[in-house]
DNA sequence: TATGAATGAGGCTTCATTCAT
DNA sequence: GATGAATGAAGCCTCATTCAT
């Protein structure tokens, strides 16, 4: 169950990656590979192409989430408390997950699924508008998410406040709390 | 105050570059003349540089927001009032911020400011939380139009569904409207 | 034997061309065209392709040297005044010479033959080092005259200057003459 | 002091770009790649532009003409030594030479100055005609070294003998020596 | 006929990928 | 196994040439 030497440079690796690609988008091998400290050519050797760096970083980037989402179940506890722990999985995933964002295509990274179950089983019970495509909905959370940990980031915050801030503008907006 | 054909065919231009560079990031010049119906050679007549061309696209969304905006007095309507025309400015842009949204980079396009001022504006008079960073607010207000127009766009959606859809979102988030 | 206008306007377009030519390498058809104060299109209609315009300009270059070298019956005066009589038609040919000098290609443009034999003819009768190949002193005469046109040029020298240092160079060097 | 394989690879490159461009100008980066034996690609590791390749030819070149002028102490030396010693010196930079001599272009090469301050030592010490402009005597020199080289390199000659006609032209021109 | 726009082949350059050390 | 060089496909851009007005 311990790490190779291997694998943990493979996350040092995949930690590098998603820093720059993060920063910025039309990032290059060379500058993935200088961000990990390691040449071109040994980078060829832990992803053997730049398409493989990227469905690696999703593929991280699910598991991650992926992991958090079930040990949380969702689907055993409230709509309001499912969404919550949601969140806060997807903001764990940090820079990954902004990668993700700008990066997706088809198919749906993994995330998608339960998100759009959640969303669904929260339209049914009442606690979500039930007057929106539910697509509109998942990808207003998604961006939502994203929007908070690059402008949370920025300003020096920690995961659980991005979390709560995404959840309340999510579900409440930017109206002020009625006390 | 008629259209030169030059001008006429350099709209069609900016349109056929938006709508592939809505889709996709990573558009080549040749696509873009492609989905332009004209040759690339032709393009460099119009726009003598990718850069020119992006640069040309921010220009003609900043501008019709920035026309939109400036005819609807923002600062001498109410911010409620204040914050729907400014969101149906943005959705009137359409495909263009969509590209805007994407290839966003230093200095901030011309839209931000009055989104600025007026979201600060709507602190002061109690119509929007005080307990976010500002930047969070307008960017979450920016992505939601953004997911709201690409959802939206997807499902056949009209401008006014998409602008009201963003805007709810946005200020009320995505609880049931309480009757 | 009058000119028509249109021959007036293809010998301007010539010497705008040389002009342009002369003076840098690398020059496009766009800005002959703007040198001689036409459109690129019109530039067509007299010389349908670039070579063509070349080619023209080696013709009016050599026709200029040939009408002059023909009129001064080189092989009927002896080696040395043939010799003053060649140079002064090259250094009549001016901006169009300076472009042959640099854009020259085989076939060897037309007053090279003349030269050629008039040399060999100087190496015979003893007013020429027999002991160069040939070949090497059409070649510094050339560039002589070119050395002598573009500076002399430069230094607002006369066509009669011009062509009397680059025979004094040619034939004598840059020794002091005895006196 | 030994070189590495990078710095003898280097120059291989420059000594294919020399031959391939002083036989022809308007010669691309791919065909200087294939004289050279390498892909395109290859070429811009050695020189990320074209402009660079040229400028190294001028530096390799300068450098060259530079150092044997240096080992001459050409103004310790009488003029007329001086001068030969300096046309050795550029006829054994060889086909960089022709190159420069082509290209050349604001500011002037490196080899100028020398030769400049030379001509004028011998103006004055009498040994050069002070009746022509110091720039003609430049040129002079500079293209009747050019002339030698090329017909000389084509007619098999060696760097001796292309060194003593062209200063042999220069310094007293093309009639027969007296002796 | 003169013009300016359209074209596309070709040049320069970058970058993902492969290879030899 | 790590490295840096080599490769070539593809992108951006220019320019000679053709076309429509």
């Amino acid at each position: 169950m311990t790490l190779s030497a291997r694998d943990t440079r493979r996350r040092g690796i995949l930690a590098a990656a998603a820093r720059v690609l993060a920063a910025r988008e039309a990032v290059g091998m060379a500058e993935v590979a200088a961000a990990a400290g390691i040449a071109r050519g040994t980078l060829y050797r832990y992803f053997p192409s730049r398409e493989s760096l990227l469905r690696a970083l999703e593929a991280a980037a699910n598991e991650e989430a992926g992991r958090r989402l079930a040990e949380a179940n969702l689907d055993q506890v409230p709509v309001d408390e499912a969404l919550a722990r949601a969140t806060r999985a997807l903001v764990a995933v940090g820079e990954d997950f902004i990668v993700l964002l700008r990066e997706r295509r088809p198919p749906e990274p993994g995330f998608a699924a339960p998100l759009v179950a959640l969303l669904e089983r929260g339209r049914e019970g009442g606690q979500i508008r039930g007057d929106l495509p539910l697509a509109t909905l998942v990808e207003s959370l998604l961006v939502l998410i994203g929007a908070c940990v690059r402008t949370g980031r920025a300003a020096g915050m920690g995961s659980e406040d991005m979390s709560s801030i995404a959840l309340g503008l999510f579900l409440t907006g930017a109206r002020p709390v009625a006390d």
